[in-house]
DNA sequence: CTTTAAAATGTAATATTATAACATTTCATT
DNA sequence: AATGAAATGTTATAATATTACATTTTAAAG
């Protein structure tokens, strides 16, 4: 890939056909971890989703998951889906419908999801803190805490200026 | 209404047909001081969302509303539901898309959503501490907060016992 | 190797959630 | 009573997601 190519995929200081590269990785690695199968469909979904860091709705991956199989339907890539988010390769947006590839679902994390209102790029931040003070306070309302979603909404930095 | 009814409705403590009441007289007042119309269709829709504590869909709901009008349209429900979101009367839960009465739609407050996996009862805690500190994390990495999806799934105290 | 059972995928249909577009009615104010 | 905005009625359809069952692929056992 060159330079050229390179500065057109930069995005907010980051090499993405990098990040791309590191997602794939780990995918291959937690699957041998779990002896679970990152088949070609699979993979072909994650590679979709990585493409950019904005949250992309089923269908929409749908359309471009078909410049592979014409023939794909719904259920294929809801299936991909759900395998992906099951081992934490992908999160689901639950205010959006929508989904995105976590990018460090090599070390478990708690983390907040950032969600641009206008470009539609996700990214997300720890918030440890955030889960475990949530976690006991909800334990004083004699509430056994199981998972969280936690959406932040709001304007990311480029589209602060506009 | 007499104690052998109350006895039915009360639920975890508390006088449930009492609970529906203010809700409903909540809802008046914020639609008076709002100047904005409380409809025969919205204080319905409000009344059934009050029923119980469990998160409610929309074509429950309407279901329910047909009782009042047997050739209500999904659209009915859906318009109800933005009213009585836009003014904090209603919440939806994202993560189910769902519905629950706010019980304290009279204060402003910054709250987490409890929901219970089991029973579906959903209530709210206060959580002011971790809005300001989301907030304030996520300046931190210049992000431009505006809202929060705060949805904490688990069990409630009942259905820990089964 | 071949068998086999589980996992993955193919295929069709349909369920669930939500909105768009436009006509009509209701309501508060003139 | 006239008027314009808000609310509702009505029809259709968009967008999101799952079920059910047939077929193929795969890993592992025999």
């Amino acid at each position: 890939m060159t330079d050229k190519i390179d500065n057109k995929l930069v995005q907010g200081k980051h090499n993405h056909h990098r990040c791309i590269d590191h997602a794939l990785q780990v995918a291959e690695q937690v699957c041998l971890k779990k002896k679970l199968r990152l088949t070609k469909i699979r993979r072909q979904v994650l590679q979709l989703i990585c493409e950019n860091h904005k949250a992309v709705g089923a269908y929409e991956l749908l359309d471009l998951f078909r410049e592979f199989d014409p023939n794909a339907k719904p259920v294929t890539i809801y299936r991909s889906l759900d395998f992906l988010m099951d081992i934490g390769l992908v999160h689901k947006i639950e205010s959006q419908n929508a989904f995105i590839a976590c990018l460090q679902a090599e070390k478990q994390h708690k983390s907040v999801i950032l969600i641009c209102g206008q470009c539609k790029n996700a990214f997300e931040i720890d918030a440890t803190a955030v889960y475990e003070n949530l976690f006991a306070l909800s334990k004083q309302a004699q509430f056994e805490p199981q998972y969280l979603t936690l959406e932040l909404h709001g304007l990311c930095v480029n589209c602060q200026k506009v």
